[in-house]
This record gives C-alpha cells, sequence and structure tokens, in this order.
DNA sequence: AAGAGTTCCAACCGCGTACAA
DNA sequence: GTTGTACGCGGTTGGAACTCT
C-alpha cells in the first residue's frame, strides 16, 4: 500500500513511511524504547510527528505482528467478541495475541462484517439493546482503558542532560556504554565490530525481562533477529538520541 | 489491452482519558 | 478545580492492487 510522500506546513513528513524511516524508528525503538512519542522523532532523527511514530510502530514494525490471513478461530473471536464488546478494537485485538487493533477493524470492515450481516440477518437485528460502540449496554462492560494499553516504556526514562546538550540516557545503566561524553555518540566501530548477540548482551543482562518483554514476549524472536532485520547501512553511525539529526529541531 | 469499478489496508484525524502542574 | 500535555482509541480516508467488463 503506498501513499504518495507529503509535507505538511510544519515541515513533518505525512504519507507512506520509507523502509528508510521504518529502520530509524525500529532501530530507535528497540534500543531505547518509546519513552516519549512526542519526543522520539526528534531523537530518532524522524520529520514525522509522535502520533505517526508511535502508530507505525504499533501497527507495523513492532516485533511478533502477525500479519496475513486470518486462521477461522481467529475470525470466530473477532466475530464472537464483537458481539459482546462492540467496536472496542483494541479490547478484540488484546484476545488475538500477534493482531493489532487497525488490522483487526480492516478486517472487519472489508471482511467480516459482510460475513456476518448475512449470517444475522436471518435472525436478529445485531444492534438491538446496543451502544453507541455497537456493545451491549449493560452493568460492568466499560472497559478499564489501562488494562488495554500496551506499555512500552523504559524503567529508567531517559533524561535530557542539558549541560552537554544531551539526550536521553538508555534505558539501562550499561557501564561499558559506548556513548562518550565529549561527543554523545554511539562508537560506530563498536557497533560493526561486535556481534548483535554481544551488542545486547549488557542490556538483557541489566534490565532483564522488564525491557525485552514489552518487545519480544515470544522468546523466539530476539534482539538478534531484530537487528537482523533492520541493520545498520555501512558506515553509518546509529546516534543514540538522534545528535545527528538534531539541526533544525528546537528542543 | 485498457478503462471502470471494487477491495484492501496503511495512515491520518479528532476526541476522550489520564495525569501532572 | 482548572489547565495543559501526552497518549490511546476508533472512525475515516486515500490510493495501490486487484477484478471485472
Amino acid at each position: 500500500m503506498v501513499r504518495t510522500p507529503c509535507c505538511d506546513k510544519t515541515g513533518l513528513r505525512k504519507g507512506t513511511w520509507t523502509p528508510e524511516e521504518d529502520r530509524k524508528l525500529t532501530a530507535y525503538v528497540t534500543r531505547y524504547g518509546c519513552w516519549n512519542w512526542r519526543q522520539l522523532p526528534k531523537f530518532a532523527g524522524l520529520a514525522r510527528c509522535g502520533k505517526s511514530c508511535r502508530l507505525r510502530w504499533l501497527n507495523y514494525l513492532r516485533p511478533n505482528i502477525k500479519r496475513g490471513n486470518y486462521s477461522k478461530e481467529e475470525e470466530e473471536t473477532i466475530i464472537r467478541l464483537h458481539e459482546s464488546l462492540g467496536n472496542r478494537w483494541s479490547a478484540i485485538a488484546a484476545e488475538l495475541p500477534g493482531r493489532t487493533d487497525n488490522e483487526v477493524k480492516n478486517h472487519w470492515h472489508t471482511t467480516l462484517k459482510k460475513r456476518f450481516k448475512q449470517k444475522s440477518s436471518s435472525t436478529s437485528t445485531p444492534n438491538d439493546g446496543k451502544d453507541k460502540n455497537g456493545a451491549p449496554e449493560k452493568e460492568g462492560t466499560k472497559l478499564n482503558n489501562n488494562a488495554n494499553r500496551l506499555v512500552i516504556s523504559s524503567p529508567n526514562p531517559p533524561l535530557i542532560l542539558e549541560s552537554s546538550m544531551s539526550s536521553p540516557q538508555p534505558a539501562s545503566s550499561d557501564q561499558n556504554s559506548s556513548i562518550t561524553a565529549d561527543n554523545n555518540t554511539v562508537e560506530s566501530s563498536r557497533l560493526d565490530s561486535v556481534s548483535d548477540d554481544n551488542l545486547f548482551e549488557a542490556y538483557e543482562a541489566d534490565s532483564g525481562s522488564f525491557w525485552t518483554e514489552p518487545f519480544f514476549s515470544d522468546s523466539s524472536y530476539t534482539w538478534s533477529d531484530m537487528w537482523a532485520e533492520f541493520p545498520l547501512l555501512d558506515g553509518e553511525i546509529l546516534y543514540p538520541f538522534g545528535f545527528n539529526y538534531l539541526e533544525g529541531f528546537n528542543l
């Protein structure tokens, strides 16, 4: 699905994400987490609004996203939950591992709705006794929003250090951090020379499951997998908080 | 082959909620 | 209690891909 990229008045890009943007976002989020969606694009070197970054990550780039055909079981689950919850897509998607609310919603509108209508036309009206979302109006159906929220955050939210024009620290307190005091950059040689496993050893050891779980609840998907998918380009330096891109941004 | 119509889905937008100041 | 900020959710849109004529 390709949308013509364009720019809005503020210079922020809109429209289809390029592979380069995807790579930047993925590289940044997997390393530093989503400590602040609003600020993230600046540090990740993306000319996108935070909202757009969040959506792209959650609906497309996030690990373990299941794409492609829906199984019969998944479709039945969607139909069943839609009957009881209405258009609460995030709640429905929560019951379908690897599926996003957007994807579930799209699948409903493109495929299942028609099927459901055909099925129910012979029986009763589907919206009888339902609220504005199409959910049954009964006590206790109001969901706790927080319960359905995907929490992707660092236990140690990165801080912006004014004195050094520095930026949020990596999510772990890695003593061997490759961030240097003077130029605040990651040493590309280190990134280039170490294996993927070594690169994240310290992170995983330091922060344990807290840091990895939100992204890799499926243990079969690892940092190595992620970096294999989104490697740094030849000679590219990943600046931890986007110092190579800060020009033009007012912090 | 080509134009028209339809389908699919990525992405945008607006609103509601949570939370901090 | 009010205001401002950030985030999440659901509705909607736009355009490529696909199908039909």
